[in-house]
DNA sequence: GTCTATACTTCGATAGAC
DNA sequence: GTCTATCGAAGTATAGAC
């Protein structure tokens, strides 16, 4: 946060050192509309369909105003990102603090909530530099908030961690979680009951093994 | 097409059904040229950079070929998204018929080519009905190409489908494949490493297990 | 600090010339 | 069977009026 605007052309970096035109506060409340009005259209029409005239209209405002308020079109997009990234991060932060165990972090990662955001921001860090920068670094954080929680309910019942990596562990979950909603939103969803109450069954296996943690 | 009903009775004046301007034949070497184009441009540099200008310029033609040749964008993504899709089921079946092992399976899954392909249309599929219809008719026919492979490999070595059913294994094997293909493209690596070595011994373990298979 | 008037580029698509 | 001329709509962005 708190970046200002005047970092931004005080780089060392060869730019063309244009006079940065105005650009509006940061707390405007027709900035946070044309922030809503985006991020409903990303997720309802694709990246694609987030463009100025569109932005401004699903908010009724004049397309001019997103330049107003955003340098370029990527300034929006990252800051839909930033938005919706940092709310999430929290709230997965927050819900480990109160309940670190499996079935809670399973049952975090396994809300489709969210799928098709991330699906818009993963294909546009794909071709964007600044986009990839900013998803990379919550990717991490986000990644972060989790391994520790996954380690100590692994230990908690006595899985070494050379028999299963935490990482492994949460790289499996992430990646389940992603293929199942990342199907569903086609609709192909043979297997899917089998592969959840397999994953539940497995959590509740675990959980009934004897807790060994010290106390 | 050819909605020739109505015509039948009233003559002329047929408002709704356009006379479908004529399109260039499937077999031209000007089309195959153009779809090339639009899969370089769609992997570097995403769906929203394959227009009928861009797509013409990367070809070295001129932009109403695509319209000449493709009655709507749509037409040339799913061409596009055919052309490869095809190719892969091909090859996929061709090497599981070779070699149906677990390591082999895991071989061809853990390739990360292709994967900036799948990200751009599974983000296309949220939001166009063709494409999702088409994505997800080949998401089952490469779904089916493995269940099987995966259930005999799985059976072979004595694990019984209510272990293991099948399908989660394959989801599983997916879903993990995928994620590291994502991480890797945002450069988030951290735990890869280690999740590649344990897939590869836990799979190593499998295969020292007896062959029950009979013979 | 906020918004409008305006410029100019690129878009998909069609009709009709060779 | 192949390609060109051209259209109206939509795209980003800037300069300047309130």
């Amino acid at each position: 946060m708190l970046s200002i605007g005047a970092s931004a052309w005080q780089g060392v970096t060869v730019t063309t050192a244009p006079p940065s035109r105005r650009i509006g506060s940061q707390d405007s409340k027709t900035r946070a509309r044309l922030l809503d009005a985006a991020e409903r259209l990303l997720l309802e029409e694709g990246y694609a369909s987030v463009t100025s005239r569109r932005v401004a209209a699903e908010a009724g405002l004049k397309p001019q105003l997103v330049h107003y308020y955003f340098r370029a079109m990527d300034d929006l997009y990252i800051e839909v990102f930033r938005r919706r990234a940092e709310a999430n991060l929290a709230r997965f932060e927050q819900a480990i603090a109160e309940d670190g165990s499996l079935r809670n972090l399973w049952r975090l990662n396994a809300d489709p909530r969210g799928a098709a955001f991330r699906m818009e921001f993963a294909a546009l860090a794909n071709h964007r530099k600044a986009i990839r920068a900013e998803v990379a670094g919550y990717a991490e954080r986000f990644r972060a908030a989790q391994v520790d929680a996954v380690g100590a309910a692994l230990a908690a019942r006595g899985i070494a961690e050379d028999r299963l990596p935490p990482i492994v562990a949460l790289l499996m979950m992430t990646g389940l979680t992603q293929v199942l909603a990342l199907e569903g939103a086609l609709g192909v969803t043979a297997g899917h009951d089998t592969t959840l109450e397999f994953v539940e069954s497995a959590i509740a296996d675990l959980e009934r093994a004897p807790d060994r943690r010290r106390r």
